[in-house]
DNA sequence: ATGAGTGCAAATAGTTTGCAAGCTG
DNA sequence: CAGCTTGCAAACTATTTGCACTCAT
């Protein structure tokens, strides 16, 4: 499993102390994200979750309000888009994704703390940042080209 | 000034030996580009050549061969679209970009080995990492809501 | 003179917004 | 019952593509 145990429990006590309201579809798409085993896209989110092609923007209203609380991270892509995944309240980290499948790992190294200092220096202030590493996953791994 | 001396001969060496072809257009934006001490995004790109609205897409043309051949990096924007800037050929690096005004800070530090040892040992191939840092800098620092 | 580069118009992907109606705390 | 949330339609931004024309090598 990729969560540690009471994952959930710790996600709705956070949502219950946040102002955010509690409907069916949210608990709907917090319940997908909680099964998935990887970082998925608003549209896999709303396929698995069942909803209708229109409710592509609920989808994104609710993913913005879990981000906001700090529930969810948002993993942009090489070329353009989004995975999202949750995380526990205001956790974060990185991540490998393949090019082709968009199959993630977690990578287990973040300079947070060291970043945060050298921006500090610099003057900037609510610094957050971003660390991603794209390839090719083994399944996805192009078949070199022959030499002929 | 930004880049060492003779980086720009560096450049148009380098665009010799490439398969890509020097047109008066490519001549311009190089030179803006290089002339730049700071990424810009394609809109301002295309301003400072005095090129007119419409060329936004040659620009962008312009733009993925220069990445095509190495010379230029593209940097993701915490929302939406991404700055660009020229390097030494093959050469990459990581930002602290302001949030609000899009200035950008080069960052002398990068993970390219270890990520890519990591990398290697989960199977993916073909590695490229992206690294960027964002948050208000010194001008654009947001005045703290008064508490009361 | 061959194929890379360009210009215009139009398409695209992903995401956001406005507004009226519905539901939660 | 106030106001957060939803649904539908439409807008939007950044970027890409098709095609005919031009130009660099």
């Amino acid at each position: 499993m990729k969560h540690g145990p009471g994952f959930l429990r710790r996600l709705l006590e956070h949502l219950e102390a946040s102002p955010l309201r509690m409907t069916r579809k949210r608990e709907r798409l917090l319940g997908v994200l909680a099964a998935a085993d990887q970082a998925i896209s608003a549209a896999v989110l709303r396929d698995r979750a069942g909803l209708p092609p229109s409710d592509l923007v609920t989808v994104y209203r609710t993913l913005e309000a879990f981000e906001r609380v700090g529930i969810l991270q948002r993993i942009p892509l090489e070329e353009s888009g989004h995975l999202f995944e949750l995380t526990e309240p205001h956790d974060h980290h990185h991540h490998f994704v393949c090019r082709e499948c968009h199959r993630t790992e977690r990578l287990d190294l973040c300079l947070g703390k060291e970043l945060e200092a050298r921006a500090r220096k610099l003057g900037f202030t609510e610094v957050r940042h971003v660390m991603e590493v794209y390839g090719f996953c083994e399944a996805c791994r192009p078949v070199p080209a022959s030499v002929d």
